[in-house]
RNA sequence: GCUGGAGUCGUGUAGUGGCAAUCACAGGAGACUGUAAAUCUCCCGCCGUAAGGCUCCGUAGGUUCGAGUCCUACCUCCAGCA
């Protein structure tokens, strides 16, 4: 994309703040702002300049000026912004875009790849770029009980900190309230057998988290000490961190809670929690002007009701977030529909990620639906497991069958791993216990699912999305007994 | 040659009178969606989809209602003594 498109700010080091040895910050963006007036006046007085052009640049900057003093922060539009750039269609929901933050843009739709603890397990970042990964997630739950954010803060920033250039996001650790709280130990999938009671499968006592209206109370699951998380925090934390987009504090609920619980847990947690969360982020803006932007992301919950997500999404999209996450355990028959509520219903320019979704046919879904960046554990997670992503479904390479294959994971396939290894190389670095397999096949899956998400993104843009989906698709399932509806 | 010890699933082991017999590794299959995950689950003597049947703890006998477990002999291995 065109680079210039961002702006001097992007280029000015006082946008490398907080970094050891960058220069120290003014109190505000303000005088910066007007600087950049004078010296565009400069630049028209020298006649190196057109009129015109420096007549829109000071309107420019004079605009920012405004809205940096309304906000009492420096202006949004420099810092994070988003731009719808096509629709598949006037009357569809997909499309692609171009998030802006501090730390470069990513072109959407995105995968975004999951570094929990600041390292995407088994690969070093220069793998990650490699793989045309375009930003990295990181987690607020971990990271505050271990390094700790203040020593992330310490350290420049996550991104410095874990030698990762581009744009960083961190989830509020919501997702720990249901992993360590009413889930934990238990079957998270998306298939829940509803009619399983659900203490009956873990004993309450074994829990790490207990939610209450102002917060959650954790466990800590590395010394089980004891901590507590309220939205403040959560928001303290992940400004500590320092990634671009931070997500609100949410409670995160199963498919088998009950509808009740459901609306409860909205009303009681998840949108006071959001309201609480936007409220301390300004506070932390203005506290740290300092700081890079922050972008916060409010997130959607209401499990699979219709009237709950739609509510959800009235309540969020009417709150000053700069863009907004869908949560919540989804069913994966009705993750379609789910995301069809929620976006008919956000504004439309603003960019949507879905948590923790990225199996190729839910991908598919998502960003029909409307769905801008995604983020998912499972192609790090199931290579280091063994299992492979290829065009014909996933595939695990310890099988027997493979130990005498001299063929790459995927044929044709551009990735590192691909151009360099075998399938038996492979299963033999696994029954070795060589944790190179986990890295070459991590290589491989985010590759895969990276490129898929790529290509998605290029067939909204020539139209032709629907082939794709249809072509792929069969292909994946052609293999599977199972094939998901859609 | 004598004395002592040991022989149990592909491997290393548990099991000293009571249901093919513990555990680990190896092997086979599967799972994994905002990461307590390089993890977890299942299978792993033979036949059978299963119920179930069959055969089993070096070999051959014996004691016993019942033996991997007790007794006798033999075979093999290890240690010590000659």
């Amino acid at each position: 994309m065109d680079r210039s498109l961002k702006g001097s700010f992007r280029s000015d080091q006082s946008f490398k703040l907080g970094v050891p040895g960058g220069v120290k910050p003014t109190s505000s963006f303000a005088p910066l702002l007007l600087l950049k007036v004078v010296k565009s006046l400069l630049l028209w007085k020298s006649k190196d300049f057109g009129f015109d052009k420096a007549k829109e640049r000071i309107g420019k900057y004079y605009l920012a000026i405004q809205r940096s003093k309304r906000y009492n922060r420096p202006s949004m539009h420099d810092l994070f912004s988003f731009t719808v750039q096509q629709k598949l269609s006037d009357d569809s929901l997909a499309r692609t875009g171009i998030i802006h933050t501090a730390h470069g843009d990513i072109q959407t739709p995105a995968f975004i790849v999951v570094g929990t603890k600041a390292a995407v397990k088994a690969m070093v970042p220069e793998q990650v770029k490699a793989v045309h990964a375009q930003a990295v997630l990181a987690n607020a739950y971990h990271l505050y009980l271990q390094p700790g954010h203040k020593l992330i803060e310490q350290a420049g920033g996550i991104g410095t900190f874990m030698n990762w250039d581009g744009p960083t996001f961190s989830d509020s650790g919501g997702f720990q309230v249901l992993s360590l709280g009413s889930g934990f130990k238990k079957v998270l999938a998306m298939e829940v057998d509803k009619s399983t009671v659900v203490d009956s499968i873990a004993p309450m006592k074994a829990r790490h988290a207990f939610v209450d209206n102002d917060g959650v109370t954790f466990k800590s699951h590395l010394d089980g000490s004891m901590h507590r998380f309220t939205p403040e925090h959560s928001m303290q934390v992940q400004h500590g961190i320092g990634a671009d987009i931070t997500f609100a504090f949410d409670e995160l609920t199963s498919l088998v809670d009950s509808y009740d619980y459901q609306v409860e847990s909205l009303n009681t947690r998840t949108h006071p929690w959001a309201e609480r969360s936007l409220a301390e982020v300004k506070r932390l803006r203005q506290e740290h002007p300092d700081r890079p932007y922050q972008a916060l992301f409010g997130v959607i919950q209401g499990a699979q009701y219709k009237d709950l997500r739609q509510q959800a999404a009235i309540f969020m999209g009417n709150l000053d977030f700069d863009g907004y996450g869908i949560g919540g355990a989804l069913e994966k028959s009705q993750m379609g529909e789910i995301i069809q509520w929620v976006n008919t219903i956000l504004p439309e320019n603003k960019p949507r990620h879905l948590l923790g979704i990225s199996e190729p046919d839910d991908i598919f879904v998502a960003i029909e639906n409307g769905v801008d960046t995604f983020d998912c554990v499972s192609p790090t997670r199931v290579a280091r497991n063994g299992a492979v992503y290829t065009y014909d479904g996933r595939v695990n390479i310890k099988g027997a069958k493979y130990k005498t294959d001299f063929t790459p994971l995927l044929e044709g396939c551009d990735c590192y791993t691909c151009t360099h290894y075998t399938r038996a190389y492979i299963q033999h670095l696994f029954r070795a216990k060589e944790t190179l397999a986990g890295t070459l096949v991590s290589i491989h899956n985010e590759y895969f699912i990276i490129k898929l998400v790529d290509d998605i993104r290029a067939s909204i843009i020539d139209g032709s999305f629907y082939e794709l989906k249809t072509s792929w698709l069969k292909r994946y399932y052609a293999k599977r007994t199972l094939i998901p509806k859609s």
